[in-house]
DNA sequence: GTCGGCATAAGTGTTGACAATCATGCTGGC
DNA sequence: GCCAGCATGATTGTCAACACTTATGCCGAC
């Protein structure tokens, strides 16, 4: 994915020697090491381990990691395929940033797609899947009763799951779940807006209903709704000036 | 520059199953091996020199384009994020052979992206490529009239074309860009279907005028009319049993 | 004849070393 | 003091050889 501006960045202010990385070994062997190296470099630039703009060496990955340079160069270069890294040619490795007008537009995709699957969701939605659906409704409910941020923001994840598994399109969920590892840093941030919770709530609820009442033109207007208001707190994130 | 490598790989018995591949030397040095190696494997594919599902030996694709297993092995890897090619493990790479119900689920991925370009270019269109955008379809016209079918294909692409550079979605763009390589084979088939031509022309001018109005929420719906008819050319393809 | 098991070939996975390139600090002249 | 140019260290790019896995064909037992 080629990038759009590139950020010739000054040297930031923040360390670039760390004191010490947690250096994980849940599983530093096994059968297949090389699918474990790509998953456990994306978990940690995934977790804020590594910070966007960050440069990821490969000797310290690999030291890190317990890995050798090949697996660490072939990880990097899956994710890298997934927008995660991006690599320059005899420069080495970055967490890509993502800018806000970036995080604007993988919005923006993701709303059609979540729409798509929502419309193919309420076309093959089962009786047991409507009875989950009307589950995390509930839930939902007595979670911005009880302001619980946390539990809600699961809940929205769980939905989100649920639709993406009734709408079972491969296609629409590859791309999304690609897309998804791009902006979790800004997720969180718009998750965070004042009355996020309450402005969620009635639109969740009306993606849920028109699932269950097997509208699929309905379910797809809902879930673009919704996702839409993102985008609009995402640009009143950028008049914060948070990012 | 460099010693230049001779591959000493493949020593081989007489392994041409095939009667000879092109082996075209367009370029087969330069500063940059890494890039044109990716280029040259997936050109080959998309132009149907490797058929689907056929397998990919590192060995052979060293020979025929002179490049070192390396550099085969990375570009195989790279056409795999692209979704063109599959490896498993220890068991090498085919070219990906997409089911005609991926054919569609690609397709209506397809139809809400380029709905959601299309949207955006009738935001930002200007005088200029609006006249533009006229120009094609005076041209469309005629090709119809005269039943050129391969001028016409070649206005449907320069119109998609158009419609993504005015939409300026980078991220959109970059998954169309990856699916459309997923499917040229199948496009070719739904194209030649008896009477598309017909269909298809109106549908054009509907995107092109929408467009030129700046109405974007008639763009998308045009575009999305558009692709969604291809999707039942499609089906009607696997009713004829072509795939 | 056919089926299981072994020997071998074909092909991919991985490694360590080396070359090329980029970043950095130093030297010397002005 | 400042800048060009070189020496040097850090980091990535590439290779050729080797290790491992999978496929193929042969052989003998039944």
């Amino acid at each position: 994915m080629p990038a759009q501006q590139q950020n010739a960045g000054a040297p930031r202010s923040g360390a670039p020697k760390r004191g010490g990385r947690p250096a994980p070994h849940p599983s530093p062997s096994g059968d297949d090491r090389s699918l474990w190296a790509t998953t456990a470099i994306r978990s940690a630039i995934l977790n804020g381990e590594y910070s966007p703009g960050e440069r990821l060496v490969e000797a310290s990955l690999c030291e890190r990691f317990s890995l050798s340079r090949f697996l660490v160069r072939a990880a990097l270069q899956d994710l890298a395929g997934e927008g995660l890294v991006e690599v320059q040619r005899n420069k080495g490795a970055h967490v890509r940033k993502v800018s806000l007008a970036e995080a604007v537009e993988i919005t923006q995709v993701r709303m059609v797609l979540e729409g798509l699957v929502a419309a193919e969701a309420a076309k093959r939605v089962t009786d047991a899947q409507a009875a989950e659906l009307d589950e995390i409704r509930v839930l939902m409910r007595h979670a911005v009763e009880a302001s619980e941020f946390r539990r809600y923001s699961d809940l929205n994840q769980r939905l989100h799951n649920l639709v993406r598994a009734i709408g079972s399109h491969q296609t629409a969920e590859n791309i999304l779940a690609r897309l998804h590892g791009q902006l979790v840093r800004h997720q969180f941030a718009v998750s965070m807006l004042p009355g996020r919770l309450a402005v969620s709530l009635p639109q969740h609820e009306r993606i849920i209903e028109a699932i269950r009442a097997r509208d699929p033109d309905g379910a797809e207007a809902a879930m673009r709704a919704h996702i839409a208001s993102v985008i609009d707190a995402l640009h009143s994130l950028a008049e914060i000036g948070l990012s």
